[in-house]
DNA sequence: TTGACAGGCAACCATTTGGTTGCATATTGA
DNA sequence: TCAATATGCAACCAAATGGTTGCCTGTCAA
């Protein structure tokens, strides 16, 4: 869980995702191409992607096609966002009551 | 967005955001209790916490009240999330199939 | 008024992170 | 076979991160 939250809090790693949700099984360097970074850079987001088990991949042959794995992004929203979803009115009806009473 | 994304990568930010949760209008020194970590690492994740507006304060006196603010990852939940809910399934079978196949 | 309490500020430190370069390995296709 | 291609591995580096200690400021209450 703390993998994937920490995989999330990187802009090029969410691009990463983006692209992968966009058009699925790209290998490496075709995930390298339009970012400005080397393609070591990339392979090491990646894995790190990997490690959270937000990217599954396949070796074919020399490639290494890369899928996008949703679930643990699905399990955040179930089990964590929606604690805070059943406090939010009464946390900012609260908060509001607050400010107007000082 | 980008703020808020860093903010919850770490477990003692989402800790600190679990406890408002769980008891609005928290001072510092309450919110530190409990926690291993001195009293100025909690008020610097606060910080943090304040900068991406998941966390909002009133000072009454020499206290200062933190109180969660939810909206910020509601609007993930909402804007970012559903973004790969419509690839969920797809992706899935698309890599199933890929790896059947192989 | 004055000591105790709540918090803020700043300097400092170790570790992690995001990136690089250089080289090695493995597969493909002419 | 052999050059080109696709990726992996390791060392290295600067900057960001998470934490500490020490001291300062502001507020409360006896």
């Amino acid at each position: 869980m703390d993998l994937v939250f920490r995989a999330l809090a990187d802009e090029s790693r969410r691009a990463l995702l983006d692209s992968l949700s966009a058009k699925s099984a790209q290998t490496l360097g075709e995930l390298c191409s339009g970012l400005s970074m080397t393609r070591q850079a990339v392979s090491k987001h990646l894995a790190i992607l990997e490690e959270a088990n937000l990217v599954a991949t396949v070796k074919r042959g020399r490639e290494k096609l890369h899928y996008l794995n949703p679930v643990p992004i699905a399990q955040i929203a179930n089990r964590w966002i929606r604690k805070f979803e059943r406090a939010r009115v009464d946390a900012l009806v609260d908060l509001k009551k607050k400010l107007e009473s000082e």
